[in-house]
DNA sequence: ATACACGCCTGCTGGC
DNA sequence: TGCCAGCAGGCGTGTA
């Protein structure tokens, strides 16, 4: 499932690809992929067909490519969702494409972009670009110089930025937590506070850090939360650095998928498996209509120590971040573009 | 305003 | 073998 290092992985593969490409033809196979296209606006095919795509601009998992005519196309992942950069002549016998696009580059020629997508969680639309709150930025992208570049699609405009954001701000998201009557994991996930985490970089940047999902995030010290944002930033960078490989960048395989499922996870799905730093099993609990994974020991509740004295027992060990991610993670690493065949 | 349950979707898996 | 519940879960919406 697609959060912020996949889907980074998928704009850094289309960029070079469709940036300067014009959009000849679309076609729509699934509707219920455009539930996010606002009807009103007009139709999807029409606003797009004849566009020029100006480059690919990613703010957490939302991606999107502003239009020269001032508009974007924007997309969601969802679940399940890819993009894959193909040759026109590709077989078109994908059974969960939804969306294609054909492309002329000016450069590389006749290209198709399939928006692939079996549990339709995804979502491709057109939408009216609007300038950032802060004046700065939208996302990320390679060029920052476009026209668009302070600009957020409307239906992005809520999202937080993300924690790789040289412009996220790391003073607010402590004051966030300070203010949230929750447990830190549900604050990790609501994208209006912070973007680009899901489940699995959540499970695994708590564990990194000792720390349980339903600790209250009012309890936590301004230095716990900082100690959680490296954590949530060290697991993040860690995964996109794999991703970058698993990318082909010869024939443009972009493809959201490969890569990060199954391995470097230290917490996450792991249940029953021994936590790689005391051993304890990991467990799974329910939570909010899905799972968390956790080490029973390492990560426990604890008493508060936000304005008060810290205290001494309950004080966490140093964060092992890096050596458990990487040393851990690679002997069970899967390869590249290949290994996605087998599905 | 904030917190949380729910619906949207398909395909795979395990239990009976 | 077939059937069905459960699970995967990001995000918008509705409710309290």
């Amino acid at each position: 499932m697609p959060e912020l290092p996949e889907v980074e992985v998928v704009r850094a593969g289309l960029a070079p690809a469709v940036t300067g490409a014009r959009v000849v033809a679309v076609e729509v196979l699934d509707a219920r992929s455009l539930k996010r296209h606002e009807a009103a606006s007009g139709d999807f095919e029409t606003l797009l067909t004849g566009e020029r795509i100006e480059a690919a601009v990613r703010r957490g998992k939302f991606l999107w490519m502003p239009l020269a005519g001032g508009a974007a196309l924007v997309g969601h992942l969802g679940m399940s969702g890819q993009l894959l950069l193909r040759t026109p002549d590709h077989p078109g016998d994908d059974r969960h494409a939804r969306i294609r696009l054909h492309l002329e580059h000016p450069d590389h020629g006749e290209l198709r972009v399939d928006f692939v997508d079996q549990r339709i969680f995804g979502s491709m639309a057109i939408d009216r670009l609007l300038p950032t709150s802060d004046g700065r930025t939208a996302g990320f992208s390679a060029d920052v110089t476009g026209p668009w570049a302070r600009s957020i699609p409307s239906q992005v405009a809520h999202i937080a930025r993300d924690p790789l954001d040289p412009a996220f701000d790391d003073a607010a998201f402590v004051a966030a937590l300070a203010r949230r009557a929750t447990g830190v994991k549900r604050v990790l996930l609501d994208q209006g506070v912070v973007s680009g985490i899901g489940n699995i970089y959540a499970d695994e940047a708590l564990w990194a850090v000792r720390m349980h999902g339903e600790q209250p995030a009012a309890s936590l010290s301004r230095r716990r939360v900082r100690e959680l944002l490296a954590a949530v930033r060290a697991v993040l960078q860690k995964a996109l650095a794999e991703g970058g490989t698993s990318f082909d960048a010869q024939y443009v395989n972009v493809n959201g998928a490969s890569g990060y499922f199954a391995h470097s996870l230290n917490a996450y799905g792991r249940t029953g498996r021994p936590c790689p730093r005391c051993g304890t099993p990991i467990v799974r609990e329910a939570f909010m209509n899905r799972s968390s994974h956790r080490c029973p020991r390492c990560q426990r509740l604890r008493a508060g120590s936000r304005g008060g004295a810290v205290v001494t027992a309950a004080t966490p060990p140093p964060p092992e971040v890096d050596r458990s991610l990487t040393a851990a993670a690679r002997p069970t690493r899967a390869r590249t573009a290949g290994s996605r065949a087998r599905g």
